[in-house]
DNA sequence: CGCATATTCAACCAAACGGTTGACGATCCG
DNA sequence: CGGATCGTCAACCGTTTGGTTGAATATGCG
């Protein structure tokens, strides 16, 4: 269950739930290890991860004493897909542009 | 001159100011056009879109009493792009997707 | 000029945010 | 058992956010 917008990216416009993201990207991480790089209190940390789980930006497991931390990019994938209406980085139609490199290439190969 | 990513995806995190760029994906808009579709009071709307220009992802251009506002991708860009580390959802690259492209045509052609 | 239109400014408000500290509940381990 | 580790909860605090209203500032126009 991906959350709203709303929640994804105002869980991505914080630097530190960034920073933390970027560290899930590499591994699975527990609670006081993501907490390790930051100046701030694990309580704080603590908050972060829970306002990126709310924002299904990660899972949390826990297991034993240790809470798991997982990147979970669908909720991304989610943000990402609507910015795609703008501007001039949207998706490619495949198609389209599979024709047009054909149309392009067959005018070289007959000149 | 495009803002920290900060700024930009707290920008983003706000329905209306996502509404308002929506509709400003369709053409230009005066402030006050802008502000139409809306409940809340104009002196908000005219908020929102100074927090859109400081993200630069419009900018505002007054010509006699209308400010005219514009949609700006560059910024959003910004933030594609840095969403584009997370997940499976990467940009194409096009010059290699050409290159495939052009070898396979190139081979049916010689065909 | 004088009025209407377009937009921002300023003051205010309640709620949310990002941080702190200290206490608490689980879990592991000797 | 008892101590150490992991993590969250609760209360608190200053700042920011998203909205309001009313006044102020341009600009256009008859």
């Amino acid at each position: 269950m991906t959350a709203s917008l709303d929640i994804i990216f105002s869980a991505l416009a914080d630097p530190t739930r960034r920073a933390i993201l970027a560290m899930l990207l590499e591994d699975d991480m527990a609670v006081t290890d993501v907490a390790a790089p930051f100046q701030m209190s694990l309580a704080a940390i603590s908050k972060h991860l829970t306002i990126l789980a709310e924002a299904s930006l990660i899972t949390q497991e826990k297991r034993g004493r240790i809470n798991w931390c997982k990147l979970e990019p669908d909720a991304m994938r989610e943000a990402f897909v609507w910015m795609q209406s703008f501007g001039q980085f949207q998706l490619l139609d495949l198609d389209a542009f599979e024709r047009f490199i054909a149309a392009e290439l067959t005018g070289e190969i007959l000149d």
